[in-house]
DNA sequence: CCACTGACTCGCG
DNA sequence: TCGCGAGCCAGTG
């Protein structure tokens, strides 16, 4: 089974660093949210913020991910190709108690999530 | 292999 | 506080 070079190790590598995103996202707490850049630096990849909402955008809706907990540096819902998804992500963290602001800014001070609180 | 794209982030003005 | 541009890394055609 050792080998130099396992193809089968390649195939899953994209599948694997989202995987570990999934993990890091799943330990953000209810009611509190995540920037994209604070869950690949969790997860060991730091940088990889972009590949963060990439493998979000693979993840079916069917899975324990709470997806909507992540947000951009700015404390936004990043905008995506259907502002409907954007409204849901918004609808169910008002739902967790997070509060918005007029400009659709959440405190990240207040609600964002920090490792050990 | 090259070029473009993207649920991002940071620095400047 | 907001808008713009550059940097970043991996996936896709």
């Amino acid at each position: 089974m050792s080998r130099g070079k396992a193809p089968v190790k390649a195939a899953g590598a994209a599948a694997a660093r989202a995987e570990l995103f999934h993990a890091v996202i799943r330990k953000i707490p209810h009611g509190r949210v995540a920037t994209y850049g604070q869950v690949a630096a969790l997860a060991g990849l730091p940088r990889h913020a972009r590949h963060v909402g990439a493998a979000l955008r693979n993840l079916d809706d069917e899975g324990a991910v709470p997806w909507h907990r992540v947000v951009n540096a700015s404390g936004r819902v990043s905008p995506r190709d259907d502002p409907t998804c954007s409204a849901i992500q918004r609808a169910l963290l008002e739902q967790e108690g997070v509060r918005f602001d007029a400009s659709g800014r959440i405190d990240l001070r207040r609600c964002g999530w920090r490792a050990g609180r």
